[in-house]
DNA sequence: GTCTATAAGCCGATAGAC
DNA sequence: GTCTATCGGCTTATAGAC
């Protein structure tokens, strides 16, 4: 029910990641979001009540699938599969949903000033899970002992780098948009780095 | 000579750094600015003509030190030699400008809007320096066959994470800043994916 | 629920005194 | 060269008709 209520919805959000990830928060133009959603001004206001509320949608929209790709840190499983999935995962993200990937880099940038306090600590706490995993499997020398907290610095930056910077990406390989091959290699190279650096062999 | 003008100058690109840096472009207030500085408004506008100007100084600072980071290249070099000196150079300018480097890193975000075609054209024919010397690298079998555009978004990444995303860093060690040692492992850890990703060993 | 027309406030920029 | 005081434009947000 109310199927206009959820499309015109789902069209402003759409077009707000798109503005909000072109522009970032301060320099998108409430206007400019409603002309590309294809409504009057008015009603992204009715629908969201303030362009910070409606930032706030966007960025939340973006947390679970983040969250969710840290799925495979289990201190169970085999760290060679486990770094594989979530390299994929957050590859993926950053091809799937590369609008909110980029305004949820733009926004920790800056400091998170927009991002509920609630999910900073889902966040954290994945983060030290994520960490905790890996320092477990390298005292069980599963993998050769690296720095978890800085490896998953390059993790999460060599990822999340194909939404955040995929202008300069766009200007050295000279294709606008990478297809599925291209990202094939980016994952396969992101990997052979951290699996040769974990003493992890194919 | 006109020592006041250089101090102000500085005094206000030093401020305009952290401000832009802080909130972005749009969001940086030039009154912000000033009183950082410790100037009247006007002040800013008397050196630097206009807001948009100001930020365009911050960005070329930033531009020679990180062209300087791939100096290192040389198709003569040894691999293992141009790649440890490469990631040590690009996190000492994430530790030592950090402002700087984050503004440069917002606007390669949001399209490189502001940047001078001449400095897109210089970073753009570095890259691809940097890459054909990696290929030429592997052609002659000194280094083990990796997509060399690929393992330079993942070093571009990696080393600028720690000036992009400090808060997330912050936030994870528990650190508000990293030391000399923290920055030891950071290149550490990335040279040993590297390096073993790239059939380098120590 | 939808949209036109407008209010209210903020901020970049400058006029003009010193 | 420096700064106070102010303008003018732009953008968020809403009132109120439909």
């Amino acid at each position: 029910m109310s199927s206009i209520r959820e499309r015109n919805r789902a069209l402003i959000l759409r077009a707000a990641s798109e503005e909000f990830a072109a522009k970032g928060f301060a320099a998108a133009k409430t206007q400019t979001i409603a002309e590309h959603a294809g409504l009057p001004k008015p009603n992204v206001y009715y629908y969201f009540k303030s362009k910070e509320n409606l930032y706030r949608e966007v960025l939340a929209s973006i947390i679970e699938p983040i969250l969710a790709a840290s799925a495979p840190f289990d201190p169970q499983g085999e760290p060679r599969e486990v770094l594989s999935q979530y390299v994929r995962a957050k590859v993926r993200i950053s091809r799937e949903l590369p609008h909110a990937s980029k305004v949820f880099a733009s926004e920790i940038m800056h400091g998170a000033p927009h991002l509920a306090a609630d999910l900073v600590e889902r966040l954290d706490r994945q983060a030290r899970h994520n960490i905790a995993c890996l320092q477990g499997w390298i005292d069980q020398g599963k993998m050769a002992p690296i720095d978890p907290q800085h490896l998953m610095f390059t993790l999460w930056a060599s990822t999340q780098t194909y939404a955040d910077f995929d202008w300069q990406i766009s200007t050295v390989t000279g294709k606008p948009k990478l297809d599925e091959a291209d990202y094939e290699v980016a994952v396969k190279t992101i990997l052979t780095l951290v699996l040769a650096g974990c003493g992890l062999p194919a």
